[in-house]
DNA sequence: CGACGCATTGAACTGGTTCAAAACTCGTGG
DNA sequence: CCACGAGTTTTGAACCAGTTCAATGCGTCG
């Protein structure tokens, strides 16, 4: 399979994994490279494809090579609720470590390459090289702390806010910290926006549309450019501190 | 320190730990018993002091004895959001595993005896018992789980939703499975209950009168009984699943 | 007892939802 | 190349669950 799609997510850097893998051990393999010579082939899927479904016996964490994935739940009245959004470079999946099946769903996006690094193979490394082991205790004591950003979201910030914040946090992980442009080609639609900042899909097309006449953003359908990225900081509420994380907390569970 | 806070709380079975940590070595040490060895002594704790506060550099875990302890940060507007509340048996701080500061603030909520677990020796016992370490994996793996079960509640449910299951899951969590009384001596005000269900706490009240009037509990100040276990289920939108859910999950971070 | 913190209750308000319909995008095939 | 059509997005208008503000009531701990 090929890996030109077209997309500016896919532009992402790869291999952020190193933030979080201490490669402290300067042997033959760092615990980054010992970890991703368990991953299998990069397989292709199309939108609306699966990886797994909640309650699924699939000992597997995954890693996105290109492309974009949806974590997502359905509550007992049948709403999606959507846990996050994986990008490249991303590992997720990591829920299934506490058990023998997935908490979530994860749904494709768009055209997206994943590969599958099986669960028992991570624990046999753990003998063989500790440093892995506390990386993946670092990725998973840091996707708590990103749930709990999630939730001060959810339950406190204006409609406006959650969108900002929003609109940045993507643009930090797929560009870098000192990328320029700030132009976004989205691979979810207003209705998946909605369900993971807790807001009706009308509400995120409105805003945006004020957003645009407000000067803060140019959008095009999904193409969006952030225009004013101190404005939207600011209504994001967002202190250096907190930008400073999104870039530290490149991974997803 | 004595032990005999009147609390129902403290009334809770200890050691639910078990379940979390595999006991499959009959050497000297169960994996539970060789982390419990690690724990300094019972500390006891006033409402309001303070176990750690976000950013602290402090490389403990807690386990409570006895009390209850609230978890929660501070959103950039000032407002208090609880991440949830440590029931005897469980034990939090989880997220410092992921570097060198707390990534939330833990308060206490009434007399409380909690013990510290230093990190570091803990991280040394992974050496000596492997399966300490996958009794962590698996807590933090659980708590990830938990806490996407609880943007579901903030972002789809609604108020009288929330607080149904609010006290169910105390309840389940405070008396075990097969207690039959269902009577619990709140903690928490009434403001605590809402930065946790993501409500005012005039609602919070509001709701527990109308639970009393529709004969679901009965409620003197902080001593409510739950009456009606069916209803508030039904209204919860608990199945039988979620339910065995909140036993399995005695753990917080 | 007296007082302060907590809880209850009422009334007005509002941010965001819901429902409904029109307009746009983009891939597909004629 | 353009027209078609399904899925998205935009926009408008009414509505409502929960908040906010403001008193009043209760309890419990000096």
């Amino acid at each position: 399979m090929n890996t030109d799609f077209s997309s500016a997510i896919s532009a992402a850097p790869a291999f952020s994994l190193a933030r979080a893998m201490p490669s402290n051990e300067h042997s033959t393999h760092s615990p980054r490279e010992a970890l991703m010579e368990l991953a299998g082939p990069p397989r292709g899927y199309a939108r609306g494809q699966h990886l797994f479904h909640a309650g699924d016996r699939d000992a597997n964490l995954y890693f996105v090579e290109s492309g974009s994935v949806k974590l997502y739940g359905i509550t007992a009245g049948g709403a999606e609720q959507i846990f996050g959004f994986c990008l490249p470079g991303e590992l997720f999946g990591l829920d299934v470590l506490g058990g023998p099946v997935h908490g979530c769903s994860a749904g494709v996006l768009e055209q997206t390459m994943v590969r599958a690094l099986p669960v028992p193979e991570i624990r046999a490394l753990y003998q063989r090289v500790p440093a892995v082991q506390q990386g993946i205790h670092r990725l998973l004591a840091r996707r708590i702390n990103e749930l709990y950003d999630q939730m001060m979201v959810l339950s406190k910030k204006h409609a406006d806010e959650r969108l900002a914040g929003f609109l940045l946090g993507l643009d930090a992980r797929l560009s870098g910290p000192q990328c320029k442009v700030h132009k976004l080609q989205l691979s979810m639609s207003r209705y998946e926006i909605g369900c993971y900042l807790g807001l009706a899909l009308e509400t995120v097309s409105r805003l945006l549309r004020r957003f645009d006449d407000e000067g803060l953003t140019c959008t095009r359908a999904r193409r969006i450019q952030l225009c004013d990225i101190e404005r939207l900081g600011a209504l994001a509420g967002q202190t250096m501190a907190s930008t400073a994380m999104i870039t530290s907390l490149k991974f997803s569970a």
